[in-house]
DNA sequence: CTGATTGCAAATGCTTTGCACGCCA
DNA sequence: TGGCGTGCAAAGCATTTGCAATCAG
């Protein structure tokens, strides 16, 4: 899965006539390996734990080529700083759900709802190219049990909250 | 309408143990008096030619204000800078359609989407409190005909069209 | 060799904040 | 009169950029 994306990247960067780096290919290693969501600052510190020399400025110039090359989205999450997304490549037409409780952010795609969206998009006369779907929600087990597993590992892990609306 | 959101706004400085002031007001007349989405800066633009003595860290408090009483939406159309929704006072939950040719945004409202979210997101054991739906797409008559107006007015009008993707 | 890539630090752009002064309750 | 609100300028933060050195093809 990473070596895929690596080629592809390198692919797209050969024929922007680039070139390929060892820095890039590791960085998107590090991107890739893992399947969460990250922001800039989050892949930084990945990118030094896994003893990789590069630069912040190389990682955003990276980060921007992979956006270029479609390889990777931004996604707005609600929070303050970008938030990119390597999921995409798996299901290219996915959309997320964030916990209001705790933050966890799940994935789902539903062919009802892109089916619904594409003829509400025609009948106002355009073309849907792409569409993402944003939903906050409360857990309803916290509500009903008083408890939730993943609030409980997000303050293990000291991940700070959602900031209330 | 404009005096409503004042004295929304107004209840709610007050609730909190703070004052009413003319800036505040002057500053929400002028957001609320057009329904077009708007960034801080543009605020700046109309406030001042207005002729509204206000600073720019008053507009950014008072945005943060309306923000927090909810009076005012943040809202995502994919751009770098924080665009601002004075619409959802009259219609609380409508999406937003970015025409990726011109940058034209369009606001919807439809109950089958929201219904069919609902659904997604019980079925995933959550309890929905909100959903933004964002649509990019291609404008149909700008396809067929070869001309758009919306896009003959942006032009006009010197407006930055969209970035590509 | 040529020109793209990198790292560093400085620059940028948007937003927030500290502080002194003024003004409302 | 106390304390909130304001304006100003400075500080913050995330991201981008200029430049000289380095490296890929």
């Amino acid at each position: 899965m990473v070596e895929e994306i690596q080629n592809k990247l390198n692919e797209f960067v050969k024929s922007k006539g680039l070139r390929k780096t060892p820095q890039r290919d590791a960085i998107v290693a590090c991107i890739f390996a893992q399947d969460e969501h990250f922001t800039a600052d989050e892949l930084w510190d990945r990118v030094r734990s896994a003893n990789i020399k590069a630069s912040r400025a190389t990682i955003y110039r990276t980060l921007n080529l992979l956006l270029e090359a479609k390889l990777l989205h931004e996604i707005d999450l609600g929070e303050d700083t970008k938030t990119y997304d390597p999921n995409f490549h798996d299901s290219p037409s996915h959309n997320h759900l964030i916990c209001i409780d705790c933050g966890k952010v799940l994935e789902f795609e539903d062919s009802h709802i892109e089916l619904l969206n594409d003829c509400i998009t025609r009948r106002m006369g355009f073309r849907p190219k792409q569409q993402s779907i944003r939903i906050e929600a409360n857990c309803e087990k916290l509500r009903t049990s008083g408890s939730c597993p993943s609030l409980i590992e997000a303050r293990l892990n000291g991940k700070r909250l959602p900031k209330k609306r």
